[in-house]
DNA sequence: TAAATTTGGTTTATAAAATAAACTTGTTTA
DNA sequence: TAAACAAGTTTATTTTATAAACCAAATTTA
């Protein structure tokens, strides 16, 4: 049988957001925005509903005067993500038992 | 850049749909309801929107006197199936690059 | 054989998601 | 100092995913 598939990692922009986070110590916003090619108020959402889950931890300060939003991502994270990709496999190796 | 992913397959059910079909001559709509585990109502809309895309082919017949639905995937939906896994395999391959 | 149940679905209703557009707050530049 | 820009957030809208309700025919049971 198809083992579920997490519903917070099965969607094309968090999929691509804990992608760059998985690769690297931290990210913030606008690199997160560059790498993924989102629109600011999309990722802005995305994020959020990630930060909701654990899955990653957002500071919130600032690089000189600007403000500036760093993402990393927590080990539940890379736990799920980790979970997420296994359970993907099983969808992608067509009828191989 | 991350590559988009085809929405018609981003669907964990349509998705367990064609799986199981890119590894069979062909499946009635009894087989992939058990194979999926999902509910006929879901499977019925999603079988529907794959074979709108020409994904799936869809032959209504009877087996004995009762209706049987049988379903195949096209070469348009090998091939949609086989850019989708490459596309996803970006997402997955973190921070490789 | 009539009623109840099962089979094989489809249609419809609803809740959740994804996404972009509009907005906010503050900063830099002309 | 007015206009443009940066970094996000909030809100509104359009899609989706999904299950519940429904339907017709076949089969089983009483």
């Amino acid at each position: 049988m198809f083992p579920k598939l997490d519903p917070l990692l099965h969607s094309e922009l968090r999929l691509a957001v804990m992608s760059v986070l998985a690769g690297v110590e931290s990210a913030d916003f606008t690199f997160l925005k560059a790498q993924t090619g989102a629109t600011a108020g999309n990722l802005s959402v995305q994020i959020d509903k990630l930060a909701n889950a654990g899955y990653i931890a957002v500071e919130k300060g600032f690089k000189g005067k600007m403000p500036c939003t760093t993402c990393r991502i927590t080990p539940e994270g890379v736990e799920a993500f980790d979970s997420y990709v296994s359970a993907l496999k099983e969808y992608l190796s067509a009828g191989q038992s």
